[in-house]
RNA sequence: UGAGUUGGCCAGGCAAUCGCUAGUUUUUAACUAGAGGAAAGUCCGGGCUCCAUAGAGCACAGUGCCAGGUAAUACCUGGGGGGCGCGAGCCUACGGAAAGUGCAGCAGAAAAUAAACCGCCGCGUUAUUCUUCGGAGUGAUGAGGUAAGGGUGAAAUGGUGCGGUAAGAGCGCACCGCAUGGGUGGCAACAUUCCAUGGCAUGGUAAACCCCGCUGGGAGCAAGGCCAAAUAGGAAUCCAAUGGUGCGGCUCGCACUGGAUUCGGGUAGGCUGCAUGAGCAUUACGGUGACGUGAUGCCUAGAUGAAUGAUUGCCCAAGACAGAACCCGGCUUACCGGCUAACUCAAUUA
């Protein structure tokens, strides 16, 4: 049985997490709909933030609907990642697309992160 | 059956698997609960908190038929006036224009101490025609009278008829309308097929200034309280003084500054405020109703980098607008469809 919880261990907390990110991200990949900055850390698990800016997707309930589909990406692949801090970004469009047309571009990000290694 | 009016309700359902937040317990698991009718816009009204015990006056803002409901309102209920609709019903910032100031394009003679463009009327002067020689008619012109008729306008100082007159005119009369006072009905707004008086004023605009009545202190949960790394030196209480400084837009006013005594103060961060409430359901009684009073039962989201979801299957009417952030009551706006009650109009059948 994999693990796929998703407690608040498996989250980014505060500013000062979310900063260390921003500061010196190690892994930066994009697509049209979505961008994932991400730094390796020395914890046991991955971490994952999410930032749905007002700016680009209006509507409140459009927003909770894609903060919902990146954690639940993140969740069912959680246990194939390297322990890093993850800052999933959301970019404009989005609203318009249904959850199933969503889905592989968030996906299609994280197995390429999986992929990737700690260069120690 | 069709068309319509008003009110109320629902807002995909079920199952399996994997998850999230909170609570409880026998705590590495199980059980229970987990967005809305608008959670939205932040347009009003409150509760709560602090500022001064939240006071007085001015200013400013809001509000505006009457009565009631309510914690309160700009909301709701009932009633009145006006407008729209065949009707059920709907709409209505609906106080004051005889306190003052201002404004009114175009058209029109004139838009406010009314006014004479055309027209109508007699009078004077003059030209001319006719004449029974008294005058009569026509044209031009002058000073007047006239609000009947025409024409302009959203609006032109009551309407119709008769009398009256040179022509006219509430100039007089009748009826209708209007105003004022009284009576009557109504708590009141107001109504009045009641009575009297008045020939009739007082044009419109107050979502123009304004006047009048009523209401409103300010800031907001990032309020406020508690614990407290860092950092800076002050903070609280009592006494004295009435000079200085500060404080909602201003004034009254209030606070601080001085001295003495005491020792904590407070940013990041954390906890709290933060879920028992103007609460919900059922029911009885009072009330036309909004609603009130009583009884019984229930506890029904509480996140904080921010939970309430994902996948699969089945069913149907094929799922819209949309996400709590201190809490309530309203209003407004968005919205796929569907159900339901009462009523109105039209057609058909009996």
């Amino acid at each position: 049985m994999v693990d796929q919880r998703f407690p608040k261990a498996c989250r980014l907390l505060d500013s000062i997490s979310y900063e260390q990110v921003f500061n010196k991200p190690a892994i930066r990949v994009s697509n049209k709909y979505f961008l994932i900055l991400g730094n390796w850390t020395e914890l046991e698990q991955a971490r994952l933030g999410v930032i749905v800016a007002k700016k680009n997707i209006a509507k409140a309930n459009q927003r909770n609907r894609i903060k919902r589909l990146i954690r639940e990406a993140f969740r069912v692949k959680k246990s194939s990642f390297a322990p890093v801090d993850l800052v999933v970004m959301a970019r404009k469009g989005l609203q318009l697309l249904e959850n199933s047309e969503c889905q592989p571009y968030i996906h299609d990000l994280m197995d390429e992160i999986v992929k990737k290694k700690p260069s120690t």
